[in-house]
DNA sequence: AATCCAACCAACCGCCAGTAG
DNA sequence: CCTACTGGCGGTTGGTTGGAT
C-alpha cells in the first residue's frame, strides 16, 4: 500500500518549510481554519501534501504552541505519564499544554539515550535523574523498574496496581480548598488515611492534613480521575460519576462533593482512593497540569517498593 | 582551522481506525 | 458490505548544530 493520495501529486516538496511556505500557512489557516488538509496546499498555494501542512501546523506553526526546555515539572509529568501509558506520545501531549507529541518523543528518546549510554551510572552520580524522580522513591533503580516494567507491559490500571504491591492514593496540599469540616471531603479524607496508615499517618505529617483534589472545580479535561476502591480495585468506568475522555467529550463535566458522597452511598463504599490517570502515581494540586507552575506535588509511595 | 562525532529535532513513513459514498 | 480517503499516531530518518579533538 502506502501513500497517501495527497502525496502523489507533482512538485510535491519535501524537507524543511522555508519562512515563506510557513507564512502561506499560517495566513491560510488563521483566515480559513483547517476543515480538511487535502484541500489545505491547493487553496493555501503551497507544494505540500496535506499532511506535510497539518504537521508543520500541529508541530509548529499554531499558536499556542509552547517552546524552549522542558521545566521540571513538565519532565516530571512526562516520566510519570510514561510510566502509566507507555509510548502514547500524543496521550502525554494531551496533557501538556503547547507541547507536541513529536516534542515529548524527541525529548524522551534523548533521556533515554542518556540513560542507556550509562547502564551502570550509580544515583549519587546521575543528579539528572535524581532531579526528576518522584518524590517518594528513594532510588533510581526504583524509578527505572517502574518505566522498564510498564514499557515492557501493556499498561493498565490493574499491572500498575499489582507492582506497587498496595493500594496509593494521592492528595494535594493547596490549603485554599480545603475548609475543615466543610464538605464530605473530611470524612473521605479519614477513611482512606486509615486504609494505609503507615502510608499516610496524618499524626506524622508536616504537612498540613492533605485534602482530596476538588472535583467540583475540574472542569479542566486533562483531568481524567477514576476511581479505586479501598481494596485497590479499578471501579468499572461506567459505573463511574465522572468520566472525562481523551478527547474531552464527557459523560459528565465534573461532580460535585455532595454528589461523589452520594454516589459512595449508594455503592457502598466506605472508602475510597483516587487513582489520577493523568499524573499517573504523582499527587498533584488544583488542576493537575504542568503548566501552572505550582510545585506542591505530594505524592504517597509505599515504602518498599 | 579543519574534521569528527554525538545529540537534537523537524519531517517523513507506514500503519491503523473511522467514515463517507 | 466494500472501497477510497482522511486524520492521527508512533517509529524512524536524515539534516543541522555544536562541542571535542
Amino acid at each position: 500500500m502506502g501513500h497517501h493520495s495527497c502525496c502523489n501529486q507533482q512538485k510535491v516538496k519535501r524537507g524543511l518549510w522555508s519562512p515563506e511556505e510557513d507564512e502561506k500557512l499560517i495566513r491560510y489557516i488563521t483566515t480559513h481554519g483547517y476543515g480538511c488538509w487535502s484541500e489545505v496546499p491547493e487553496k493555501a498555494g503551497l507544494q505540500r501534501c496535506g499532511k506535510s501542512c497539518r504537521l508543520r501546523w500541529i508541530n509548529y506553526l499554531r499558536p499556542d504552541i509552547r517552546r524552549g526546555r522542558f521545566t521540571p515539572e513538565e519532565e516530571k509529568l512526562i516520566i510519570s505519564l510514561h510510566s502509566i501509558v507507555g509510548n502514547r506520545w500524543a496521550h502525554i501531549a494531551s496533557h501538556l499544554p503547547g507541547r507536541t507529541d513529536n516534542e515529548i518523543k524527541n525529548y524522551w528518546n534523548s533521556w533515554i539515550k542518556k540513560k542507556i549510554r550509562k547502564p551502570t551510572t550509580p544515583p549519587s552520580t546521575s543528579p539528572s535523574s535524581v532531579e526528576l524522580m518522584q518524590p517518594g522513591f528513594n532510588s533510581v533503580d526504583q524509578l527505572d523498574a517502574i518505566i522498564n516494567q510498564n514499557l515492557s507491559t501493556k499498561p493498565t490500571p490493574d499491572n500498575i496496581f499489582s507492582s506497587m504491591h498496595c493500594p496509593i492514593f494521592m492528595f494535594d496540599t493547596s490549603a485554599g480548598d480545603s475548609r475543615p469540616g466543610s464538605s464530605a471531603r473530611d470524612e473521605i479524607i479519614q477513611d482512606v488515611a486509615t486504609l494505609n496508615s503507615d502510608m499516610w499517618n496524618p499524626q506524622n505529617q508536616d504537612q498540613a492534613l492533605p485534602t482530596l483534589l476538588d472535583f467540583s472545580s475540574s472542569m479542566d479535561t486533562t483531568y481524567l480521575p477514576s476511581l479505586v476502591d479501598g481494596m485497590g480495585n479499578m471501579v468499572p468506568m461506567e459505573a463511574q460519576p465522572c468520566c472525562v475522555g481523551d478527547d474531552g467529550a464527557t459523560s459528565r463535566e465534573c461532580f460535585d462533593k455532595q454528589e461523589l458522597n452520594e454516589w459512595m452511598d449508594s455503592q457502598q463504599y466506605s472508602s475510597l482512593l483516587i487513582w489520577d490517570q493523568v499524573q499517573g502515581t504523582l499527587g498533584g494540586e488544583g488542576l493537575p497540569t504542568a503548566t501552572t507552575g505550582t510545585d506542591s506535588m505530594v505524592t504517597s509511595f509505599p515504602s518498599s517498593l
